[in-house]
DNA sequence: CTGAAAGCGCTAACAT
DNA sequence: ATGTTAGCGCTTTCAG
């Protein structure tokens, strides 16, 4: 690997001056910038990570914590983060979060005290009271996107009007018998999301004056088999079935709308079905939803991070202000009389 | 952030001996070590990478290479590495290739010379011979998974008789008039996987007696939606329509079940549909697949990296060694006489 | 088995 | 605007 002082004999300089160059910070005049820069070209130098920051103290390296890598929408922000940082030169490390705990804590314990990153970025991650002190004590920059933290910096969607406008859709169709497909109670507890979903379901009927009925609510784990397995029981149940479906995720969306055809159902003539997300399948199944933009909260999140990390602008997020939009397709029509 | 002089202090030795008892380098007597270890422990020290990275010259940072992160594939491969590598307490950083031709370059160029990683794992990328120039020049194990490059240590699994075996599943159910829904032509060129497929279904007929006809196979971009549309073309067509489809995915084999489902028929009594790949979905459509173990697939690539990393085994794999199986589910039937 | 000391390849004062 | 120099926090000879 060619070193800054084979640079710094080609261009002719002392090797401060081509950290400078190269840096870009500090003052070099214009013409040995351009000798420093074509020397390391024609070299083919590139500036050591580990010899960097350990003298400069930055990494150019972004942590991102991520619940389950192999699940839709977590790789699609993850995704958003990516090309964000490397655009900007970042590279990423990444750090799994298995339910294992052991694993977790290493995780906060070792992996992130290792001085490789300049901040995290933590995706929808549920994080515990002793595991927010351990990421502040890092005394890093810290973005979490979801699942709000009183003490971190949180990018959110205001789920509650997220699922408000869902819901209102249907109501707006002129649907009364509205089912919801939501989170187990277990995943409920340390997960705020679903909640805050149900909550702005119920409040849209209150609203509208309709009684939340229980037996409209139905529980699923987040994936189109979990969705499907609620919907059937929804509109399996004898005595009045619910003429629409709102569930908490595309995925439960899809899966619902799957159980209708199969019972014979036609969506959306005979049952309305909307969802939350933008998923890449909802274009295909024609469904309506509340898009979320994901990977515009992965692209958000890095320039959060960036621009705390160059400017030092400590960012100044509202709690809820992260873009969403209904999105109507062909899985919602109105109430046939 | 603690040092290792704090420690060296702490436990009344050099800094020398804190650096040999915490990495195991050389002999420390158990007494020492256990009384390092402490220190280290109460005072919460944690090597910090880029010092130690500087003066050994080994990062514990394994580079990924990914060319789509929100693709199930890929995340599933990923996911795979990212556990095998955090158990040996392993980083790794994530370089996704765009389309973006000088994004791509970027990467080759920049991000991985600046000496962050101690080795990389290319997950499914057709690899230029600039590149592998360059990833060669980089002096680091490299290990690719999927698409062959003769010039790399690759992991394969033997897409010809993948794809032989899925068809030949076909023919012992009577099946005669078998489509193969594949890659368009563009796709091919530069990735091989899908060809492979192709030719291995089309021995398994030829070996059959079967003449292969080319209105039985359709291009398609390994989307569910992709295989959607091309089953339909396949069925739709007046004159003889064929009574199972092989799909080079499981996600097209997705769209081609949910094709026919549309159209009127029955899977599996009308027409038959297998895929490739053990995609998480497979189980709720109960779709027949040849799965090749994904995860699997990239928890051996982190372990080929890292035992040519700690016991410099150049690693000795014979093409197309890794793991597949038939899995019969409900998708797949005999003919109907 | 342990310690002293010389770097690893940069960056950041401090000079000039 | 540029050069000199002292580290950054470890690891690794080399001695003992």
């Amino acid at each position: 690997m060619v070193s800054i002082d084979e640079v710094a004999r080609h261009a002719g300089v002392s090797t401060a001056t081509v950290s400078r160059a190269l840096s870009g910070r500090g003052h070099v005049s214009d013409a040995t910038k351009a000798r420093v820069e074509a020397a390391a070209k024609t070299l083919g130098y590139v500036v050591s990570a580990s010899a960097s920051s350990l003298a400069s103290g930055r990494t150019r390296n972004i942590g991102v914590l991520v619940p389950f890598l192999d699940r839709w929408f977590f790789s699609t922000v993850l995704s958003g983060i990516a090309s964000a940082l490397m655009r900007r030169g970042y590279d990423i490390t990444l750090y799994s979060l298995t339910a294992d705990r052991a694993e977790r804590r290493d995780v906060f314990d070792t992996f992130l005290r290792r001085q490789r990153v300049d901040g995290v970025i933590a995706i929808s991650i549920e994080i515990g009271e002793e595991e927010t002190e351990q990421l502040m004590a890092l005394d890093l920059p810290v973005i979490a996107i979801g699942g709000p933290n009183p003490r971190l910096t949180t990018l959110t969607v205001d789920d509650v009007a997220v699922a408000r406008l869902a819901t209102e859709h249907l109501l707006a169709l002129g649907h009364r018998e509205i089912a919801h497909i939501g989170a187990s109670p277990e995943f409920d507890i340390d997960f705020h999301i679903p909640t805050h979903r149900r909550q702005g379901f119920e409040q849209a009927l209150a609203d509208a004056g309709i009684p939340v009925k229980p037996s409209l609510f139905e529980p699923a784990d987040f994936t189109i088999e979990g969705g499907f397995r609620a919907a059937k029981q929804l509109l399996g149940k004898p005595g009045g079935r619910p003429t629409a479906i709102f569930a908490a995720s595309d995925e439960m969306a899809i899966g619902a709308l799957l159980a209708a055809r199969e019972l014979g159902y036609r969506v959306p003539e005979d049952i309305s079905v909307v969802g939350i997300d933008g998923h890449e399948l909802g274009e295909f199944f024609r469904l309506t939803t509340v898009d979320q933009f994901p990977r515009g909260q992965g692209e958000r999140a890095a320039d959060a991070i960036l621009a705390e990390l160059e400017k030092g602008v400590a960012p100044t997020h509202q709690p809820g202000e992260l873009p969403y939009e209904l999105i109507v397709r062909g899985s919602t029509a109105r109430l046939a009389d």
